[in-house]
DNA sequence: TTGAAAGCGCTAACAA
DNA sequence: TTGTTAGCGCTTTCAA
């Protein structure tokens, strides 16, 4: 099918001007007279034209569009983070590319390479789990694309980053259930090398440790998808049951993992809380209609994509390289509802 | 910040050859010799070429984008019809921009103009609740922009449309609680003039008539924002409670009515199914963990968005204007829980 | 106040 | 086999 736009120079002909006329008559430049400017106009909002958008990127050699690249939109977390971009970026003029990466390291470079090339103004990114190599996006940036990371970011590209305190809503989580009488904490997290993973198992780790609890290694288990395969985390639940020491509460780190474990619990009839309580990272909106009501540590995830989105467009419209850079922890929420409360 | 690119043009130069030599190298033209095809493709991979998309785009007066325009994308049907187009949109080597109308007509009216001024090759559309009239999308469609409507779709434009089989689903639903026992049916539902509003109580509606069980339209309540907004969704169930006639069950439909009444039924202290039983429409991957374990019609959100994409892709592909179209519905599943079957 | 022309990066028709 | 040139839609000097 072929759609045949009108462009600037239809107008011309049509008037009888030359095409730079028409351009500076439809951008209102003040050379031009009271009539013919209002001519242009009136006859462009009758014919209804649009400027070709392309056209003006090749010129300013800017698109007014920012990607994003997320593991995955089917995650609550992330489809409200991207309502928080969203909201800022069409205020702004942006428009707003979004790629899953379905947690894979070669869908990612593929993506970045495939978004990079000049079709955005700067990448807002949430690494996959299978990246632990960064060079595809660190070439990008040392050529000057403008990039934020949000949520999962490495230490190995120095720009913007924006988070959750990952470290505080584990720890807390952690104590909660500790506070709450709970003695052996499983932890069923994502995987290894993401920064989230790092920075939760930290504050599980600390809170332990200020709770005189020794920590084991043999209590953390790592789904490297992110809970997004069953399998994955009904094995990690059944290593952890496995163990002689009966394990009597879970941290979940992650919005899949939890709701994924929250399922497989019902699965392996095990009874929340009595027989094991639960507490995670997770951003659904349903938590309390759950069975039993799930107890959440809630990431602020239309902000953390907000101020990822501020950031990035200040960098876009930077006139000099920018040099300072900061990495913003947005506090969590703990909601304590029925699942990692001792009845009795 | 700046970005400056390697062009085919600083390849010409560094290497001593025109910009169309360069060209043709690069796309393997036969015409070149493989001497210099080898060098310049070897030079292109050294310095990490990549051609300037917009720059094609301006040539080639396509994108090899296309948009896709829903409600809500924190939205469990939406985000998996998301997931189905992508999958497509990625095979064929079309990027996907990703607009939400947040079910304002206003809003949809601007990202269809935004979207369409000639950014997209095609659009993929699911209509806000708000929208009643399509001149909007009416325009641009007679102009030659393709267009694909999916899940809710209009009858005044004459293009593709890929559905669920809303009225076999509906129908299912009501018959399946008729069959257990329940009498008196009242059906939560979107914007009255929603598509999918209109089919599902038609379905509705003919499972009560094979029934035998008259239609009341007191039972029948419509939610504008489906469901986001939590105060709508209780509203309408009091008013549904407050009838003299005691309601024993619950026909929902939609993705977040069904969630955010369950909400509502738990807040407004109703035992499910006990005092009332519930199905609804709903995509949610946890359902089974749900309080009590929730029964559902699921759509198959994945393979729509696939099959609308591979029909929008067809037309945007297609030499000569399509004229014929058709409007594809695909089967939805009734899973039954406990939420639906009465105990005793 | 208006027009002519160059240029953004690329392709392709035409020349050489 | 390679180069020259025009053109995609637009903005922006430079001239008039």
């Amino acid at each position: 099918m072929k759609f045949e736009p009108v462009t600037i120079k239809d107008i011309g002909k049509a008037l009888g001007l030359s095409t730079s006329t028409v351009s500076r008559a439809l951008r209102g430049s003040y050379e031009i007279s009271a009539e013919t400017k209002k001519l242009v106009l009136e006859y462009a909002e009758k014919i209804n034209y649009r400027p070709n958008p392309i056209a003006l990127s090749l010129k300013e050699r800017r698109n007014h569009s920012i990607g994003i690249i997320v593991c995955e939109i089917a995650n609550n977390f992330f489809s409200q983070a991207i309502n928080g971009i969203e909201s800022i970026a069409y205020n702004r003029g942006y428009h707003v590319i979004i790629s899953q990466s379905h947690e894979s390291y070669e869908r990612e470079t593929v993506i970045v390479d495939h978004l990079a090339s000049r079709s955005v103004d700067g990448l807002l990114v949430s690494l996959s789990s299978g990246t632990k190599d960064y060079t595809h996006l660190k070439q990008l940036y040392e050529k000057g694309l403008p990039i934020v990371f949000f949520d999962r970011i490495t230490s190995e590209i120095n720009t913007h980053k924006v988070i959750a305190d990952n470290f505080k809503g584990a720890f807390d989580a952690t104590e909660h259930l500790i506070k709450n009488g709970f003695k052996r904490i499983g932890h069923i997290t994502s995987a290894p090398y993401l920064s989230i993973s790092i920075e939760r198992l930290e504050g599980y780790k600390e809170a332990l440790k200020k709770n005189n609890i020794e920590y084991d290694e043999k209590l953390v288990q790592f789904c490297d998808n992110g809970g997004m395969n069953y399998d994955e985390v009904e094995e990690a639940l059944k290593k952890i049951f496995k163990l002689k020491t009966k394990t009597d509460a879970l941290f979940t780190a992650g919005d899949r993992i939890t709701t994924t474990t929250m399922q497989a619990l019902q699965k392996l009839n095990k009874k929340i809380p009595d027989d094991v309580g639960i507490i995670g990272f997770t951003n659904t909106m349903v938590g309390e209609i759950f069975s039993p009501p799930l107890s959440v540590v809630r990431q602020p995830a239309f902000e953390i994509g907000q101020v990822a989105t501020e950031l990035l467009i200040s960098m876009i419209e930077s006139k000099r390289p920018v040099t300072e850079f900061e990495t913003k922890a947005l506090q969590t929420e703990l909601i304590v509802r029925e699942s990692s409360v001792k009845k009795s």
